[in-house]
RNA sequence: GUGGGUGUCGCCUAGCGGUCAAAGGCGCCAGGUUGUGGCCCUGGAGAUCGGGGGUUCAAAUCCCCUCACCCACCCCA
């Protein structure tokens, strides 16, 4: 065990894990400009109020999850542990409010909470997401939800389940929240001590309680759906039916609820379907949710928004256990093989020949013996072996041996390889 | 932050107080007559048994501490 390791909960990706990674990334970009939406990339490190004032103080992402230091200049900066306040960030600072509305904005990068590492959640943990800004009607909501569920879908991730709510806005939410603090309030001393907590500092955490699950209280609490204002009501109404008629399933899941503040009206996540999932209870693989409130918080006017994250490392978990493959990268077209004096600068010049054509080209070690590097070859899964030795060199030829179908060896003018492996 | 499990060469594993100055498989390196791969054969390199302390005549094997990883809670993607 090497005495240096990658930070606690942080892990390198590896050449192995190479293929599934691309085939993620390159499926968003290819879902996500179906849909017309146009890659952002921001900065991983923010100032720490671009989360703390739109997180909400009092979440935990912020109170004891945020990476926060100095940097040299006494400014506090955060390693970024969302996306979508970077992404309103940037918004509002390149005045993207006078650009044709909604802005339809995607992202793919890392981001980072000081949790407690386990399956399927990490301190460093990758995330692709999707922002559509400047639209408040439930259309938006659709769409994103709707993107999200294409994604998965085209990574073979289509048993999914959608579950789907509305917390109001604020005002409907504080209502409510005062309503259930009475209905809970009788039955506190025989709720967990979990529950006991949330029912001062997140009362709404309740009804999600694992605990608690089965607690009558509980399940006889009043569901907010009941107490949504007629806008948000028909809000959320329209939602419904726009997935209806995009063909996207869905459950309604008055329980569920996000970790962050700025959530209004539309929320929803995306579990596997195996309830007592199998990466024990780190299993939403994405959510999201609408934002209306968020710009304003971080000083710019009423703004709103809609959006989601999807979670890639569990992505890449639920891919691995329904045995989704993904598309293996192509091997390299040719391995050169320089021998003796005059091989190696012959064997440069060539591969520099070939690339120039378009052609994939490992090069050989020079000072290994032919049957090594003909090994070697043969194990990166190239197609030709390209033998330079000092005769070739002389004469201006190499020897191209297929490897990886049948055939025999042959020689060609240096000037003809890459038609040869091409096979022309 | 709280609880449980695990920690032997790059990977997987054997060993569980003395014959272990640690064994095997995979992988890696080199050979198997002069410049020819995949299979096979032979050889080689590579581990102070996570780290520290203790018990003992003797510890990879027992005890304590510590670190890391895994799993669960909290919370979240």
């Amino acid at each position: 065990m090497a005495d240096l390791q990658a930070p606690r909960g942080m892990s390198d990706l590896l050449p192995e894990d190479e293929a599934a990674w691309r085939f993620v990334r390159d499926t968003t970009e290819r879902v996500a400009g179906l849909f017309g939406y146009s890659l952002i990339a921001t900065p991983i490190v923010e100032d720490v109020r671009v989360f703390a004032r739109t997180s909400g103080d009092e979440s935990d992402i912020v109170s004891k999850e945020m990476y926060v230091f100095q940097d040299r200049g006494g400014g506090e900066l955060a390693l970024r542990p969302e996306g979508t306040a970077s992404v309103c960030r940037a918004y509002l600072e390149h005045g993207m409010a006078s650009r044709p509305q909604p802005v339809r904005l995607y992202y793919f990068g890392p981001m980072f909470r000081y949790d407690r590492p386990q399956a399927g959640r990490y301190r460093q943990l990758w995330q692709l997401g999707a922002e559509c800004i400047g639209d408040p009607s439930p259309a938006a909501d659709a769409e994103v939800i709707e993107l999200q569920h294409a994604i998965f879908r085209e990574l073979g991730l289509d048993d999914l389940v959608l579950r789907i709510n509305s917390i109001g806005t604020a005002e409907t939410r504080r209502n409510y929240v005062e309503r259930l603090q009475e209905h809970f309030h009788p039955h506190l001393d025989t709720l967990s001590r979990d529950s006991q907590r949330r029912f001062e500092t997140n009362p709404l955490r309740i009804l999600d309680s694992k605990e608690d699950a089965a607690h009558l209280a509980v399940l006889e609490a009043p569901s907010i759906l009941d107490h949504l204002s007629a806008e948000d009501a028909e809000h959320f109404a329209t939602v419904r039916s726009l997935l209806d008629t995009a063909g996207v399933a869905y459950e309604v899941a008055p329980r569920i609820v996000r970790g962050l503040d700025y959530y209004a009206r539309t929320v929803w996540e995306f579990e596997p379907p195996s309830e007592d999932g199998e990466a024990g209870g780190q299993s939403t693989v994405g959510a999201g949710g609408r934002y209306d409130g968020l710009i304003e918080l971080l000083g710019g006017p009423p703004t709103p928004g809609t959006g989601f994250a999807t979670g890639i490392e569990r992505t890449l978990l639920n891919m691995r256990e329904r045995g989704v493959e993904a598309p293996v990268a192509a091997a390299v077209d040719v391995a050169t093989i320089p021998l003796g004096e005059q091989g190696p600068a012959a064997a440069l010049r060539l591969a520099q020949a070939l690339r120039a054509a378009g052609l994939a080209v490992r090069a050989g070690a020079p000072g290994r013996s032919l049957r090594a590097q003909l090994r070697g070859a043969n194990a990166s899964g190239a197609r030709y072996a390209a033998i330079v030795g000092d005769d070739e060199a002389a004469r201006g030829v190499v020897q191209l041996k297929p490897l990886t179908a049948d055939g025999d060896q042959f020689e060609v003018a240096v000037g003809d390889a890459a038609a040869a492996v091409r096979g022309e």
